[in-house]
DNA sequence: GAAATGTTTAACAAGATTGTCAAACCAAAG
DNA sequence: CTTTGGTTTGACAATCTTGTTAAACATTTC
């Protein structure tokens, strides 16, 4: 075999890159095989069909996210408060790396429902595992009174949601919100403005004794 | 003209329903037409091409959605933590009447490059408009210390995060993180929680002198 | 070096998809 | 009734896209 991992390789990253920017849909498998550099029959002979390129390349990618989200919660010991601020970090900067991903897994997910067993099984173990390894240590966090009671389905979707969507508005809100600022510190002060939010989402309840402003009925009309 | 409104507006429907469950490149005219109950050279007969099409449908969603969001943040003279609320709690319930919407913009914005200025365009009128209209009622109470000082741009960012997400992932995290659960009431508690976070999120700092959990550095290692 | 096995290509086939067109249709105006 | 104008359709053309195939090519093995 002369370089057929290379052969092989190149069409899976130029698969991804399709896939991703364009959606299944969009993807064409000539412009993919171009992309890599080889005759698009070529393609064929490795993966046989667009449906089962396309259902390998979801396939890394899952377990991509899936290696990552995991060893982002890994860190063992601290209390929930620091392993949830490290892994929402890990998690917003593992997306600056596949900055493209979450907008093509939404999109697919939706678009395509034939996925979404696939993806929901592969998700529903990994929310199985993220969920058991901080579940106890936020409850005995919130047992102390140190943080406030919030359900951590919650919580988890709120920090994901913070860190998805800035990436997939991206190309309308930067230069909206941020005319002129590079890309990676318009990111990297979003990461920090999240971890605001979700910190203060734990501030635990105040017992409304004092007349501090946030124990006032402001919000209540 | 026998009832060519009741054609056209058929079309346009089915085209809607069509483009935003499935994308431009998704969706084909034919399947369109058939939805619309008319043959697809009348598609083309009063639409031209697809491109058209997709563009006529473009531009009525973003009009829609301009018109809701102004319309959600005019409460005029309430207090801004009241606006705000508000605005967020309309625009959380206009998301639930068009479910499909966030994918659709954020894909289609992400993958078809030359949609975005049109989009950036349009998006850019209404997030002055909105800004114009809460700013200053945002630095007078921050001047009064009752909320904290927040970018308004990262706090409705925060915001729209938070109500737009619940939408976009619903398909993979509905059976996961609430199995059984009603679609509506799922949606109508994460409203709920959705606004605890940007409630929360206005805390005003406070002054650390008191031995208070949520002053402790629990959040630095 | 010849056979066997795996890789690569050019050419082709089948089908889907967008778009056009001339003719049929229908409603209203003269 | 006939003309006129906009509507609607069936049939067609052009192109794009996926997938196949037979043959050329390379590499290993005997």
């Amino acid at each position: 075999m002369k370089e057929t991992e290379n052969r092989e390789q190149a069409i899976l990253r130029a698969a991804e890159r399709e896939f991703t920017t364009r959606g299944f849909d969009g993807a064409k498998t000539t412009s993919i095989a171009e992309a890599a550099g080889v005759t698009h029959a070529l393609l064929h002979y490795y993966f046989r069909t667009k449906e089962k390129l396309y259902e390998r390349v979801l396939d890394d990618i899952i377990s991509r996210l899936e290696a990552s989200i995991v060893e982002a919660f890994s860190v063992s010991g601290a209390p929930f408060t620091s392993r949830l601020e490290e892994g929402l970090r890990r998690h917003f900067l593992f997306l600056l790396d596949h900055p493209d991903l979450p907008r093509f897994l939404i999109h697919e997910i939706g678009a395509r429902s034939e996925r979404i067993a696939l993806v929901r099984a592969r998700m529903g173990r990994l929310v199985g595992r993220v969920f058991a390894s901080l579940q106890a240590d936020m409850e005995r966090q919130a047992a102390r009174g140190e943080i406030a009671r919030v359900s951590l389905a919650d919580l988890l979707l709120d920090a994901v949601s913070l860190n998805a969507f800035v990436f997939l508005s991206y190309p309308v809100i930067a230069q909206l919100l941020a005319p002129g600022v590079e890309p990676r510190a318009f990111f990297l002060a979003r990461l920090e403005e999240n971890l605001t939010v979700i910190r203060k989402r734990l501030i635990p309840d105040p017992p409304c004794e004092t007349a501090s402003p946030s124990c006032s009925s402001l919000w209540l009309p």
